[in-house]
DNA sequence: CCGAAAATGATTGACGTCGATCATTCTGTC
DNA sequence: GACAGAATGATCGACGTCAATCATTTTCGG
């Protein structure tokens, strides 16, 4: 009880030594499969675990992990970075180092460009905001072979090109979108209006996609209209909205991709607004729950990912399996009721 | 880039020894001003972390927490037993022990008794599932004079009785479930039935008052009936449940406690159900979202709960403001599409 | 400018694990 | 029973910090 045993009383209580005992916990080899028994057996009954601290510490483990994100100003990526550079002290002392490298645009050749700058020298792992452009998976596949951990985080690829995504079901999101939408028209007929951000990239077609799915199966008495395409431009989704509530007004509007301060300066002095599920809780979004000019958010909580990114590359890099908590992932839904303190992020 | 500092490299920089340096960090007195201050910006333009790992093993700190929990088999508590369980291999790692005590029932006594039980001398912290008597109040002050750091899990008690509550804000957990519960009527008139645990305990008061709160202001077209009394038994749920549904249906039914088991019960053969929102994702709960018994279901998320609890008894019996991140713990809500994976719990 | 108190420097042995090296003892084979 | 090869024991110096101790220097009031 007071005391947690060490390596050396797990040797003892397997009567070998402890060059043996951890030959058995660092599987290096040359241990006959008797004496490996007796160690594992008394790991098991002393309830021994490897000290993390120590262990880090000799190993003189120093990680270093790169972030690749697209350097969009404003709005989601700025949260992303801003969880970041959050972890950074937290992760400091655990000994591993952070750095941010930003590609223009959405372009996968500036992508690329940043995905062969990482040296496996210097580099213990890479988390990507991917696309799935397939140069993107080709340098993500060679990076992985040249020895380096990638995970995606957010946004996916192939695969094939990366150990682990990190980031929300989006067919769940807009399934979800879909059944709260759904309920609020409590067995009415009506029309939902989907404005979509780019119909080619990969999350927003999830989130329709499961949208569609669930009011088809389970509202049948709502129908889909087209969906607009804003290319996640405000000014444009201002536009679009403000067209489609002058003709012929739909009774919910789903925001599937960015730019909701268009859609919130859309809304701003309709008379009677449809229901409306946007993506994203950020400032703008935040205060238009606030001010009941949209009636929920569903939002994939960028700081939990990013550190369970981060966890998950520890874990890849280190490659002993250290233990860790599941996290959870699911889209989360916010009203404006349960909305979270707010602490210095959100642009 | 290539290399953390250490403190030596810190005291380098300032132009002090290691010892000084020390000193500062450690905050140990008898420092110069001038000395201080140079160390301290050397600390500042190198980036200078200290290093976990290290100090913890020097400090050969192992830390004891005990966590006071109601004895009450089954159902939430079981939950979060099943979460301590989880984090003991993680905590381990980081040399800090967990001990699970429980009491019988609510009582008071007995739980007075636990805390009276901690001992300084082998225990770091203490987690308790408080209720707010004032013996309970009295013996955990009592703990705190003995310099015991305590916080509040879950439910909450007397501020003056421990460090900080970790847990959910329930009044905006029953605001919540209003708001869902008045958009699903989408305008229409109708009563809502709130099924009670126990009208004593604090959570359910708090939830309710947040209920009627939303109800009241923001959907004036619904009424609330009187709330019902299960004391949190299925059974007694089932009954209480049937006989509404049975004389004059409500619109909607808000439950606020345990004995989710005894709803779906009273649910499984009706024609046309009331829209549901119930509390705690458990097993029932769960295959009852996704068998379309019920609407939603708003969740405290145990297991960040205790993940977060623990972090900052870590904290307080450390001392040293160690970096963290701020944990989300805002009521969950869940429809059957956001649901997360399973993963061994839920009893 | 003397003496006491304050400040600083220098050093040391943990803490538990890792990754070595080197010597010794135990296998099984021919 | 000699010998290679496998298995084991013993020990060492990091890793960076902490909590000491002791010696030396600086500061400052009287």
């Amino acid at each position: 009880m007071s005391k947690l045993p060490t390596l050396q009383d797990v040797a003892d209580a397997a009567g070998v030594s402890y060059a043996t005992a951890d030959r058995v916990l660092n599987a290096r080899g040359n241990v006959a499969a008797k004496s490996a028994a007796k160690v594992r057996k008394a790991i098991e009954t002393l309830g021994y675990v490897r000290d993390r601290n120590a262990a880090n510490l000799s190993r003189r483990r120093r990680m270093a992990f790169r972030l690749l994100l697209p350097d969009s100003a404003g709005g989601f990526f700025e949260t992303i970075r801003a969880a970041i550079d959050r972890q950074k002290p937290l992760r400091a002392a655990q000994r591993i180092q952070l750095e941010i490298a930003s590609y223009t645009g959405f372009d996968p050749v500036a992508l690329v460009r940043e995905i062969d700058a990482c040296d496996p020298a210097e580099i213990d792992g890479v988390a990507v905001v991917a696309t799935d452009a397939p140069e993107v998976t080709r340098a993500l596949v060679e990076l992985r072979g040249r020895g380096v951990p990638v995970v995606t985080l957010v946004s996916d690829t192939d695969p094939a090109a990366r150990a682990a995504y990190v980031g929300m079901d989006n067919v769940a999101a807009g399934r979800a979108a879909a059944r709260l939408l759904g309920l609020f028209q409590a067995g009415r007929r009506g029309a939902i209006l989907p404005v979509l951000g780019d119909a080619k990239s990969r999350d927003h077609a999830d989130r329709l996609a499961g949208f569609r799915e669930v009011v088809v199966r389970d509202f049948p008495h709502l129908s889909v209209l087209d969906p607009v395409e804003s290319q996640d431009d405000p000014t444009r989704v201002e536009t679009l909205v403000t067209a489609a509530l002058r003709s012929d007004p739909p009774a919910a509007i789903y925001s599937i991709g960015a730019g909701n301060r268009g859609l919130v300066s859309a809304l701003q002095h309709v008379p009677v607004r449809p229901r409306i599920v946007v993506h994203e809780l950020g400032a703008v979004s935040r205060q238009a729950l606030e001010r009941d000019l949209i009636d929920a958010v569903i939002d994939q909580n960028p700081a939990v990912e990013v550190a369970e990114a981060l966890d998950l590359l520890t874990r890849l890099a280190d490659g002993t399996a250290q233990p860790a908590l599941p996290a959870d992932l699911t889209p989360r839904i916010y009203l404006r009721d349960n909305l979270p303190e707010l602490s210095g992020d959100a642009p």
